[in-house]
DNA sequence: CTAGGGTTAG
């Protein structure tokens, strides 16, 4: 490896101007040797309480990710001022730790240094929620901080971000506004559109004095994400002109509504692809189960110059896991490995999520295990991870450890837990921790945790107790609790209630068929043939199709698909028989498996 | 030093 050539301060320059330039060549790429090097001179020459050398080197820091030296940094300025201060509150941003941005602020305003327009600018960037967007909205009135537009344009970009509440708010800002820029208005429209108010977007962007193309990409937007994609196509056509956010939005939007041939067709015929192009085709191409074609993409983008950021990874791992592609994930997997030598907690926990969708909980386990540093996400996705694989009591015993280094559960973590216990069959304990959450954590249940309780009591044969948390609960029950207590019906062969479960779910899903096989299965349990006729009847008369049933498993980098009664795979005969012998092997220990009709 | 596209646990 070839060291870089030690810096030295040149004597006919001025040392400050010298650090000045240096620091400024390495916000646009980062070098953190050259930046030790630096560091350590800028010491050296007692610089280092500059005021127009500390904010540099301390923004040069952030971006290295050394966050620890450049709080050291700020420690040593005795008379900080604000430009010091918002210098250390975007650092914190950057580094993804909004909460230590706060905290500068208010440390600010202890030591009585006053706050300017740019302090506020960075603080609304790093607001999570309305409380924190009110707070600081209270202080600009306060204050009167709207000498320029920067401020009440990100006030508004603030309130957008905090749903339907905040988007009530950005209009007020907006609606009081004297002076509106581009800027302005493309906010605003951003946060209509984000709030699913594209009707009012619109009517904005149509009364626009002017439009540039960040403009007609959020209409664009707009229209992708609430699915239409006639509208969408319609208008990328009209646009003045198209660049790769443009081409990129209107790709994603034919990918996840399915038409993944279309979404190609564009990717193939655009003019400049980035890495989100790549991620959202490769992404789209995963999400629809399509293997092979996920797999090729990704070695094609690998030749390119682009180097896969974060956000690829991420995006593609939870495609993979979403359509279980072990293959695919593996191979991330690998270019991760290459790429970097310690991999992010991001990363790290999206890895986890795809080998334990795709059933590989063994790497799941040592990704877990070689993390550097874990977080609540990356707990909760193993708990998660081994209760639905049948592990409960390992699920719990994480839970357990969990507990003891630190963490608090939240209202994911108790899904995993609850489904922990359904799967292992410990009822009782299930409903404890379903009782405890309120009791010793202040966590509210969700429709999802009645969800797990009804499922446990259902799994258990308490059906009756089932049926009684589902009546009492604060929430209106929807498809998932309704089919969870069908199963449990079929499981423990209950006609009677599942009959009632069926009026329930075919008033919420009339097209599904198979919830009245299902039923059928139940009267055919019990023999009563006479009632499976008419269940079969009733099935016949729905108005959907049954969808056929599909697997696919891939075995060294191959990929088969099998669908109901299938015989085109070259090995079937050889397949058929290893499944009967399966089958007759589950009855000689006493299962039966349910009857297909 | 303000605005747009891809992102983890149910």
């Amino acid at each position: 490896m070839q060291m870089p050539a030690p810096i030295r301060a040149p004597t006919f320059l001025s040392k400050r101007r010298f650090f000045e330039q240096k620091l400024a060549d390495l916000q646009k790429c980062t070098d953190l040797n050259q930046l030790k090097q630096i560091h350590a001179l800028i010491y050296k020459s007692n610089l280092h309480e500059d005021p127009f050398v500390a904010p540099k080197l301390i923004s040069a820091l952030s971006l290295c990710r050394k966050m620890e030296l450049a709080v050291n940094v700020f420690d040593q300025v005795q008379s900080p001022n604000a430009h010091l201060c918002n210098t250390l509150i975007r650092a914190h941003i950057r580094n993804s730790e909004p909460g230590k941005a706060f905290e500068v602020f208010c440390e600010m305003r202890w030591s009585g240094i006053l706050p300017d327009n740019y302090t506020y600018l960075f603080l609304l960037k790093a607001c999570s929620g309305l409380k924190s967007v009110k707070m600081i909205h209270a202080h600009l009135e306060k204050y009167n901080f709207y000498s320029d537009l920067f401020v009440p344009n990100s006030l508004i970009d603030a309130y957008s971000k905090c749903g339907l509440m905040g988007v009530r708010e950005a209009k007020m800002v907006f609606d009081v506004m004297e002076e509106r820029d581009l800027v302005t208005y493309n906010s605003m429209i951003s946060g209509l559109v984000k709030a699913g108010e594209l009707k009012e977007a619109k009517k904005l962007f149509d009364e626009m004095p002017q439009k540039d193309r960040v403009s007609w990409n959020t209409i664009l937007d707009g229209y992708v994400k609430s699915g239409d994609m006639v509208s969408a196509f319609e208008l990328f056509e009209k646009m003045p002109s198209r660049d790769v956010v443009s081409w990129s939005t209107v790709i994603f939007g034919y990918a996840k509504t399915g038409d993944v041939e279309m979404a190609k067709v564009l990717f193939d015929n655009m003019p400049v692809k980035n890495l989100v192009t790549w991620t959202i085709m490769i992404s789209g191409y995963a999400e629809k189960g399509l293997a092979r074609e996920a797999i090729g993409l990704y070695g094609q983008m690998e030749k390119t110059k682009l180097q896969p950021d974060d956000g690829t990874f991420v995006s593609i791992l939870s495609a993979s896991a979403e359509s279980g592609l072990l293959g695919l994930g593996k191979k991330v997997h690998r270019s991760i490995t290459k790429s970097r030598p310690k991999c992010c907690t991001v990363v790290s926990n999206a890895l986890i999520d795809m080998y334990c969708k795709c059933g590989s909980l063994n790497r799941a386990w040592s990704v877990f295990n070689e993390m550097e540093s874990k977080d609540l996400v990356s707990w909760n996705a193993m708990i998660h991870g081994l209760a639905i694989h049948g592990h409960g009591q390992k699920a719990l015993h994480l839970f357990n450890r969990m507990k003891r280094e630190g963490f608090a559960p939240d209202k994911v973590t108790f899904i995993g837990v609850l489904s922990a216990c359904s799967h292992a069959g410990l009822v009782k304990d299930g409903i404890r921790y379903f009782y405890s959450m309120e009791s010793d954590y202040r966590i509210a249940p969700e429709i999802e945790h009645y969800g797990c309780v009804i499922d446990l009591l259902g799994r258990g044969g308490r059906l009756s107790e089932a049926f009684r948390v589902l009546h009492d609960m604060p929430f209106e029950p929807n498809v998932v609790i309704w089919g969870s207590l069908l199963g449990a019906c079929r499981m423990h062969n209950d006609a009677k209630l599942a009959e009632e479960v069926l009026d329930q779910l075919v008033k919420l899903v009339p097209t599904d068929a198979g919830n009245f096989s299902m039923l059928s299965n139940i009267y055919a349990a019990a023999g009563d043939w006479g009632s499976v006729a008419n269940a079969r009847l009733r099935m016949r008369n729905t108005a959907g199709e049954r969808p056929s049933g599909a697997s696919s498993i891939e075995l060294n980098d191959e990929f088969h698909e099998f669908k109901v009664m299938d015989t085109t795979h070259p090995k079937s005969d050889k397949i058929y028989e290893a499944i009967d012998g399966l089958n007759q092997h589950l009855r000689k220990i006493a299962y039966v498996p349910s009857l297909v009709v």
